[in-house]
DNA sequence: ACCGCCGGGTGCC
DNA sequence: ACCGCCGGGTGCC
């Protein structure tokens, strides 16, 4: 049952081809300290200069930060020390600041102050410097320190941080001994993830389960997990707390971690991360809750409304805090913002729009506008006047600093980020245009707060606006690195961070002794599928010749410049497994191997890429850009083909310019050589959809229809669903469903938002006569997909991600399923398929035995990676 | 004395 | 800065 290995992202496709590894992914920015490699050099004690000159103060043992400040007219040298407010203090000292220019330009080593003493000096004060970088760097920066008569000083002796010595983490763990300098465990992702769960296991009656009682007469209505929510929700966009971690002292403000102070009372954040992990239970629910402080209605109209009893509750409970029961609030504030910003993945878009205009739009008159689509309103006046304003992180990351966006001219009410991991990368375009959003309440939806590490919670907090956190490398030093790191306290830093701005409950959460949700039991089953002889001839043949192409790679070693085509053979491979017609022209299906751009024409090269690119967006490797490590958007092709978002690229080409790189390669990049994918019609590499084709079917589909008329016959009622990744394959599948008389509904990605709504509702209803099975691409829909009708899932083709698969799993395994649910993977025996799931188990068994294992290093991890490639084609 | 020494002026980078 | 450094004033004991 319970599922331990969500937290594989996407990226993990590339981490199958061993590419995360590879120089600069994850490093496009060339800024961020690589922290799950630095060590700390040593410490050097240094001056600040200048102090009568800056207005920034600092207090004895507060962190500083350093900045280099190459065009200073007086010295291009220069480092400015600034305390963690952003107001300089003063200057490193000049020769000091000669010897740290080199190695802070370089990025050899990240430099770190905290003034230990003297900080009410006049004219001059010491800080203490830590160098922090990777260990091959070492001796580069010893070396150009010595240059200029400094010395490395041995790390100042942590004392009572040990390591691990935190209670959270450790748990079982004895007394900590004297620890390494060198970061020797650090937390893997596994960890990361089962521990961000434990935050929430040993949480307190405090607050958060205190709930709110709506009226009388509909209080007992709302589940106790809703009203506590509610009563958490409310509290948060109404508490006048200071934020974690700061004390007030006499006349100041006082920041723990940092030890900054000031006088202004920081703001407390009026919101937080809802991470609940509960599918529908939220969903049903947060499209009211967030529109719930705009309306105008009165209380009797809400009577009829059963269904939406959370918002009733909530109405109520703003009432009884105004003057008058009678009549509701009209406006949050009448001067104030007036329209509540909500940013969803477009797949969770159609969800939101269908809440509020079925359950809300026409009863309440409540003004939604959907920013969406090439018509969208430029005028911020027209959103600002809305009450809700809808959209998607693409449009939000597309409007962002290309024209004067009217998303980021408004001043809302409220924003909201539904499945809100979506900006965990800080360097996408997406988190960026999130960030500079203004309002001051502001919330984050999502199920996922940490997906790969500790680093994916920056943009939250970030977005949050916790000060000091805003600025990531305050993020970094206090939170981030002690917790990789496993430096005492670090986690129990995080703890309380993420406790006080977030609630969570997860399907096996429990309020007041009972659980929040029960789910029918789930199944998974194995069919093995046996290839009849001419398709196993097919198939062998194709596999011998893409063997001898990999092999050729590996010994030429230039695997990683020919990732697209390592896939493009192992796609081809999983087709085969599925049917003959979907992979086409078999036999010269390798010609693009080869892809030179000298003797080619222009229009030939343009062709071959996008042919490229097309086959990468289909072969359903998580279609994933490696700047920003999300979904493509507005895919483009490199010459070296390699495929990322258009603006990840662009802002890569343009920070780096002028010799900018290949994030994945290292070639040279131009902007013009980037080929635009046509998205005219559904990416299906196999193009095998010809109209004229006989049909035919194959193993896998014989199996299928088996199953699908025992099932008929042994329950006529149940309904299932067909997945694959391959839409080509999907419609080949119509043919025997038709034949056997099946009444069947589609979902997939190429359909407009119309036709999809259509389709779900279809297969939902439970009319006599509705479809029974659904033909469902792998990742059609998001999180918010409900296909509960369902109890049966087939899933054809086994995905590189098992998140992936269980994502889809739970489209029909969430709140309103009443049957158990059986899943049938259909694997073809002795094919690629066979080893990818052997890939697939062994992440898993990684992942179950999280506590145990040490995070691989980086050679490890590759030779892994490298030898992943090798099984899943024999070699 | 093309020095030493004195004491005032002065002060980030 | 209760410092260092600079440069002008000065000059045996």
């Amino acid at each position: 049952g319970e599922r331990n290995y969500s937290w594989f992202s996407s990226s993990d496709f590339y981490s199958s081809l061993g590419l995360e590894d590879f120089p600069s992914v994850g490093d496009i920015s060339g800024t961020e300290e690589d922290t799950e490699s630095a060590i700390l050099y040593g410490t050097l004690r240094g001056s600040v200069v200048g102090l009568r000159y800056y207005t920034g103060i600092v207090n004895n043992n507060e962190m500083v930060a350093l900045q280099r400040e190459p065009n200073n007219p007086y010295d291009k040298n220069a480092v400015r020390v600034n305390n963690v407010n952003g107001d300089q203090v003063g200057h490193i000292k000049k020769e000091l600041a000669a010897a740290l220019a080199g190695i802070m330009d370089s990025k050899l080593a990240v430099v770190e102050g905290v003034v230990p003493y003297g900080a009410k000096n006049v004219f001059t004060m010491p800080v203490q410097m830590s160098f922090w970088g990777r260990e091959e760097n070492r001796e580069a920066v010893v070396d150009q320190l010595k240059k200029h008569g400094f010395k490395l000083a041995p790390p100042l002796k942590v004392g009572s941080e040990s390591r691990f010595g935190s209670k959270w983490i450790s748990g079982r763990a004895g007394p900590s001994y004297s620890a390494p300098v060198h970061a020797a465990v650090q937390l893997t992702t596994e960890q990361l993830k089962s521990e961000f769960d434990k935050l929430f296991e040993d949480l307190k009656e405090d607050d958060k389960t205190c709930e709110m009682e709506g009226a009388e007469t509909v209080g007992t209505l709302l589940l106790p997990h809703q009203k506590q929510a509610l009563a958490w929700m409310v509290s948060r966009e109404n508490s006048n707390d200071l934020p974690p971690f700061w004390e007030e002292r006499s006349n100041f403000y006082y920041n723990i971690l940092t030890n900054f102070a000031e006088e202004k009372r920081p703001e407390n954040v009026r919101g937080g991360i809802l991470a609940d992990d509960m599918g529908l239970v939220i969903i049903l629910n947060k499209a009211v809750i967030f529109f719930l402080y705009r309306t105008c209605v009165h209380v009797s109209y809400l009577v009829h409304f059963n269904r939406w009893k959370i918002l009733y509750s909530f109405l109520l409970c703003r009432v009884k805090r105004t003057t008058s029961v009678q009549s509701v609030e009209k406006k949050y504030s009448d001067d104030g913002p007036r329209a509540t910003l909500i940013v969803c993945p477009l797949s969770v878009l159609s969800n939101w729009i269908d809440q509020f205009e079925q359950h809300i739009h026409q009863d309440f008159n409540v003004n939604i506008y959907v920013y969406y689509g090439s018509d969208r309103s430029k005028d911020p006046s027209v959103l600002s006047e809305q009450d809700i304003v809808l959209t998607t992180y693409n449009i939000l990351a597309t409007d962002y600093g290309v024209s004067d966006s009217p998303l980021h001219r408004v001043k809302w009410l409220r924003i909201v980020l539904d499945e809100g991991h979506t900006i965990r990368n800080p360097n996408a375009q997406q988190t960026k245009a999130a960030l500079n959003l203004e309002g001051h309440r502001r919330w984050v939806l999502t199920g996922t707060p940490i997906q790969n590490s500790v680093k994916d919670l920056w943009s939250l907090i970030s977005f949050l606006k916790l000060k000091p956190f805003t600025d990531r490398e305050w993020w970094h030093r206090t939170i981030q690195r002690p917790v990789t790191m496993g430096t005492a306290g670090g986690l129990g830093r995080l703890q309380s961070l993420i406790r006080s701005i977030t609630l969570r409950r997860t399907k096996t959460s429990k309020v007041k002794g009972k659980p929040v949700l029960e789910l029918p039991e789930r199944k998974v089953l194995i069919q093995h599928v046996t290839l009849t002889e001419e398709e196993r001839q097919v198939y062998q043949s194709v596999k011998e010749e893409g063997k001898a192409a990999i092999s050729r790679f590996f010994s030429e070693g230039t695997v990683l410049a020919h990732y697209a085509d390592i896939l493009g053979v192992l796609l081809r491979l999983r087709q085969l497994c599925c049917h003959p017609h979907l992979c086409v022209n078999t036999s010269s299906s390798f010609s693009y191997l080869s892809v030179s751009a000298d003797n080619k024409t222009p229009e030939e090269l343009h062709e071959t890429l996008v042919n490229k690119m097309k086959l990468v967006l289909s072969s359903g490797s998580d279609e994933e850009c490696a700047v920003c490590l999300e979904s493509l958007t507005v895919p483009v092709i490199t010459r070296c083909a390699h495929v990322f978002c258009k603006p990840c690229i662009f802002e890569v080409i343009r920070s780096e310019q002028p010799n900018a790189k290949c994030p994945l390669c290292r070639n040279g990049l131009r902007v013009e050589h980037l080929v635009e994918c046509p998205l005219e019609e559904e990416i299906d590499s196999s193009n095998g959809k010809k109209s004229d084709q006989e049909w035919i079917s194959s193993s896998k589909i014989n199996a299928l229809m088996h199953a699908l008329i025992e099932l008929r016959r042994d329950s006529p009622n149940a309904k299932c669903l067909v997945v694959s990744q391959f839409t080509t394959f999907l419609s080949l599948i119509e043919n025997p469903l038709k034949e056997s008389g099946f009444a069947f509904t589609r979902l997939d990605g190429s359909m407009a938002q119309k036709k999809r709504v259509e389709a779900i509702q279809c297969f939902q209803s439970s009319q006599a006569g509705s479809p029974t099975v659904m033909l469902l691409s792998l990742k059609a829909g998001g999180v918010g997909l409900n296909l509960t009708a369902a109890s049966r899932v087939f899933l054809m083709d086994p995905a590189w991600n098992p998140a992936a698969e269980d994502q889809c799993f739970d489209r029909c395994h969430r709140l309103g399923q009443k049957h158990d649910v059986v899943i049938t993977k259909f694997i073809v025996k002795d094919s690629v398929e066979e080893n990818m799931m052997k890939i697939q188990n062994k992440k898993r068994e990684l992942a179950a035995g999280a506590f145990a294992t040490k995070k691989p290093s980086a050679s490890e991890v590759k030779q892994t990676k490298i030898n992943e490639i090798k099984a899943l084609i024999d070699l």
